[in-house]
DNA sequence: AGTGTTGTAACATATGTGGTTACAACGGTG
DNA sequence: CACCGTTGTAACCACATATGTTACAACACT
């Protein structure tokens, strides 16, 4: 018996812009004051919801953050960190596949045996257009344009 | 009291990759062959499921069907219709965001005062690049591909 | 009238999200 | 050392969406 595991992205979530809230406010903000509780009350949320995003993005190298003591910092300087980053850090999705292709089409239908791999190169390149516009933006231009 | 509702995008659901399947075999197949249980075969999937994409690609102008008689057809040639068009038709979120915005940031704070300008016009940057892809691929060049 | 089809409504199941409470582990400070 | 605020998680809830399924009315042709 085969078991598969279909994981469903419900959507580019909410996530991702807490999580450039968050690092956008630990760029600008001293250390010691970017608690996980400071930080829900900039986010408008739980700090618990900030911790789970902040757990992802120390995960992916981009924040540490200081146990017991509290407050956290960038591992790379914001002209270093992209939205692309973010956004890979916190969606976290089987094989980054923003598309999902439906399972197991009929192969004895001429569309079913040959939909998945003519759809899939056209989906990924998709994707691919939506990652590559996400690259060309660093932190530092978003905390730039604050005032 | 304002009551907000929020429209979840659970993703990309392979409604988009049924869909494209769909519409290639009402490309490729004659009218009256084309029957949501026949589709329903290829695409192996329940007819009702399929019914339900039909006729979001009806409302959206894509294909006429024959009530009564069964069997559906194109409403503009395959060269005209892009996998954009289709993912429009069936992925039916308000305001057509891929992206989604927490809420209410605060806006006492330097960055929860801004981050929503800032970063949305970088997610319509991103969801456009995404699209103008999609935009650039024909139903036609995936039927030419099958073997 | 009978048959096969479309068009929906209603429901079941599965899964992700965002919020919440609770609590252990950590690391300073009095 | 005891205290205190913080981080790191587990566990759970309420809610929304996706896909599949049954059921049935409306439709059009034979």
């Amino acid at each position: 018996m085969v078991t598969t595991v279909v994981i469903h992205l419900k959507q580019i979530s909410t996530r991702f812009s807490m999580a450039v809230h968050i690092l956008s406010l630990v760029a600008v903000s001293p250390t010691a004051e970017c608690t996980g509780d400071y930080i829900a009350g900039s986010v408008n949320t739980n700090p618990v919801v900030i911790r789970r995003i902040m757990g992802m993005l120390k995960k992916a190298g981009l924040i540490e953050v200081r146990p017991g003591v509290g407050g956290a910092s960038l591992r790379r300087s914001p002209e270093q960190i992209t939205l692309l980053d973010i956004y890979r850090a916190v969606n976290v999705i089987e094989g980054d596949q923003l598309f999902r292709m439906h399972e197991e089409p009929n192969e004895r239908c001429l569309v079913g045996r040959n939909i998945e791999t003519v759809l899939q190169s056209e989906m990924n390149e998709a994707q691919a257009a939506m990652e590559q516009r996400l690259a060309q933006t660093a932190l530092s231009e978003l905390t730039d344009k604050f005032q």
